[in-house]
Formats: structure tokens, C-alpha cells, sequence
DNA sequence: CCTTAAACTGACCGGTCAGTCACTAACACT
DNA sequence: AGTGTTAGTGACTGACCGGTCAGTTTAAGG
């Protein structure tokens, strides 16, 4: 449909980006990247392949000298992405163990908040709740891999706060819980913020740390009174 | 195509089903209920409008002098359930005005937690989540109607126990938006439950107790020290 | 009975799309 | 240039499904 007949020579002007062809390492993440787009946009069953294909710059077929269907891409898709968030978590615990928990746990909910609102994993997370049901062993991947070890992360701050003294008594397991709850809906409600008017009025920073003010606030030793400035930075 | 030739009149051995047909004033209920089951299980794109016929018991053709089309069915099925919601949540404010600000948000968040928890909003949860982006008319409807409404519920309440103190100074928006945060995606993970072992072994009352109170916590005066029984009943 | 209109049916149509495969292009080596 | 191998192509196929409509069934009124 493009005007090839005219002017058959001045179509490919610049060959270097055809000349790209015979890079077969490179195709998987191509069609991944592309795969990414498509699937965040319509969904598992909405996306097609032949769009894919032509956001990724190859024919359907090559699509399938790498995957061996529609599902696995999703599958792929969904994999790279969780290991990338917990090689995130993991990073973000590495450092400082001579500081408050609060202070970590403030520096940790920052990065992982970052990454909540990632392009990447705003389609993953939407991926997740929509479709993952169908996929029973990716949900169980999911849960274990994602889920738990952040979980078991996010614990392990708390309960050395609790430890301190910092924060009140509270099983780990469950305040993990909760930060998760705050972070991630929050993170689903930004990523509609057209439809929501005060998350529209707020930059992504000011709605971490209100989270965070929030969230502490409930982890405050019940006989503790407020202290000097509890409230917003906590630098030692 | 049936056997009708052989035995006709033993073929149909209680005519009471069979001659439910010609109740056309049933007919819509009917295509509705079989339409949540069936977008529940496969998704809005996923669902076939075959078997949503077959398990409301009529033919295909019938569906269509009831809807205009598919996306009508899936809004009609929301609508129809956000509506259920705010009404139950309007009703759930209606009475008792004088006891305190936290009674009275318990009790809203109970009934709330049970509407959460119903197998008709888990699903329009789902799809909620999962397709709405691209129907934004029936998002904005709601955002406007379901959210929002909620949220002024809820803050409400909030605003009343920072006036008599019973909570500490916050945004009445903040604060509803937090408890909604908490209930939301519990009540999501909750019909996630085979992947989350903590979850799995605690009741539905029991996690919405656990949230109540982590989240009352957050609200509590930063002067105030903890009282006698301040943790689980709160009557004047 | 017969007639009529409304309710209902399901075979069919047309468009869509995942997946295939016979073919071509690019490279490697001689 | 010639030959073999690997990478890539895109027209094609077959299944599927939303929506239609000519026809059938039911029930009410003559």
C-alpha cells in the first residue's frame, strides 16, 4: 500500500536499518520489546502477531523461529520482567545496615516504588491481575518468585525495626503485607490518574512519600509520642 | 434435531423448564447472570457469546434482542453491579450517628468488605482492572460513581473522628484513599488465595479485622497514649 | 380450530487471526 | 562463481466467532 511502484529505489533510502537483518541474537528481545508494547495496549488475547511482528521490524514467521507460540511470548514477557524487579529488591537491600529501619525502609520503598511505576511493570501488573489466572504455574511463579521474596524482604527491615524498637510489635509477615497493598494499588491508581482528580494533581514522588508518612505512622509504637521531626525525612 | 421423532412427549418429562420460554421480562436477568459467569472465567475478549447463550438457556439470537451487542452486555453487567455497591454503601451509612467515628467505621468497612468479597464484584473487579481502559466512558462513569462516591462515604466518617479527635489531623481524601488502598487489593489477593499461603490459613472476617485494625492504628493521635482496651472494640 | 404477532432459534456469513511452509536472501566457506 | 547452511519472509489455511435473519414455536384472541 505504499506508494512502492512510484518510487521503488527512494523507498529504502537509509539500508542500514535493513542491513540489520542477520542479527539473530538480537531478535528475542526485539520481538520482546515490541511483544511488550502490544500486550500492554490490547492484552493477551487483543494483541496481534502480525503487529508485533511489525513494531519489531520482522515478518510473523520470524516470530516463530524464536517462540514457539503466542503464549510463550506472554510467558517470556512476563518472566524477564519479574526477575528484573527482584534483581531491583535485591539491589536496593544490599546497602546500609548501620541505619535506622525506618530510614531503609523509606530508601527501599522509594526504589521499589520506581520500579512499580516503570513502564515495564505497569503492563506486567496489569497483565497479572487480568490474565494470569489462566496460568496457573506463571501465577505460582508469580506468588513465589515476586511476591514472597519481596514480601520476606520487605519483613526482614521490619522486623530488625521492631527489634529496635523503631516500630511497634506487629507480625513482619503482616506489615510487609500492608506496605504492599498501599504501594501497589497506588501504583494501579496512578498509572488511571486521569480518572482520579487528586492523584492527577500529584507528582509521583509526593504520592510515595505520603504512602510512606502514612504507613509509618501505623508502625509507631503505640506508647511512643510524637517526637522532634518524626515526620518526613529521617536522615541519621 | 433433537429426537422428537421417537418420543415426543416423553422428551420433555417436566414442561416446567421448557415452558419457562415466553417470559421475556426474565430474559435479561437471565443472559446477565450467565454473562458473569462466563467474562468472569474468560475475560471480556475471551468470552464467547455461544456459551453465554447456552448457559442462560436460550440461543445466540436471543441475546441480541435483549443487548445490541457484546460490549453492551459487559456494560450493563457493570453498571449493574457498581450500582448494587453504592447502594449498599449508602445504606450501611444510614444509621447511627452518635456512636463513635470508629464503631461507625468499622461497621462501613465490614459491609464494604463483604460487598468486596462477593463473587459479583470479584469479577467486575477483574474486569475492571484487566479491560476497562478501553471503554473510557464506562470508566469515567466509574470513577465518578463508584469511586468517588465512595471515597466521600468514607470520608465522611474520617472527617467527623477528627473533629470529635478520635483521629489525628489528615485529609479526609488521604485517609479514605488509604483504607481503600487496604481493602482493595486484600480482596483481590484474597481470590488469589492458593498462592499466598498467610492468606490462605486466615478467614475472610479475620484478614478485614487485621486491616481495620492496622489501618485505625494510622489514624490514631500522635499525642495520644494508648489507652485500656484500645486495640479491637471501641463503644462508648 | 385458525390467525396473528411476538418470542425465539440456529444455520449461515464474513471478517479476523494464529500458525504453517515453500520459498528467498544473506552469509560462510571454498 | 559455486555450494551449503542459517535466517527470514509473507501468502495462505483452517478454525473461530460476532452478528444476522429466514424460519419455527408459542400463546392469545377470535
Amino acid at each position: 500500500m505504499t506508494d512502492s511502484s512510484l518510487v521503488p529505489e527512494l523507498a529504502t533510502p537509509d539500508t542500514a536499518d535493513i542491513r540489520r537483518r542477520r542479527d539473530p541474537e538480537a531478535r528475542p528481545a526485539q520481538i520482546l520489546d515490541a511483544a511488550f508494547h502490544e500486550f500492554g495496549e490490547r492484552g493477551l488475547a487483543g494483541a496481534r502477531l502480525d503487529d508485533i511482528a511489525k513494531r519489531a521490524g520482522v515478518a510473523k514467521g520470524t516470530i516463530y523461529l524464536y517462540f514457539p507460540n503466542k503464549e510463550a511470548l506472554f510467558r517470556e514477557m512476563v518472566r524477564a520482567t519479574t526477575i528484573a524487579a527482584l534483581e531491583t529488591a535485591e539491589q536496593l537491600l544490599d546497602q546500609g545496615d548501620d541505619e535506622s529501619a525506618e530510614s531503609q525502609l523509606r530508601r527501599l520503598s522509594t526504589g521499589w516504588w520506581g520500579f512499580l511505576r516503570s513502564d515495564r511493570f505497569q503492563v506486567v501488573q496489569r497483565l497479572v491481575l487480568a490474565e494470569l489466572q489462566h496460568f496457573p504455574d506463571l501465577m505460582q511463579f508469580y506468588a513465589d518468585e515476586v511476591v514472597a521474596r519481596g514480601k520476606r524482604l520487605t519483613g526482614g527491615v521490619i522486623a530488625r525495626g521492631t527489634a529496635r524498637g523503631e516500630f511497634r510489635e506487629l507480625p513482619p509477615e503482616t506489615a510487609a503485607r500492608m506496605l504492599s497493598a498501599l504501594t501497589m494499588m497506588h501504583s494501579i491508581w496512578c498509572s488511571r490518574r486521569q480518572f482520579f482528580p487528586t492523584l492527577a494533581n500529584m507528582s509521583d514522588e509526593a504520592i510515595c512519600n505520603e504512602v510512606l508518612d502514612f504507613y509509618l505512622h501505623a508502625l509507631r509504637p503505640d506508647h511512643l509520642v510524637a517526637t522532634g521531626g518524626a515526620s518526613t525525612h529521617a536522615n541519621p
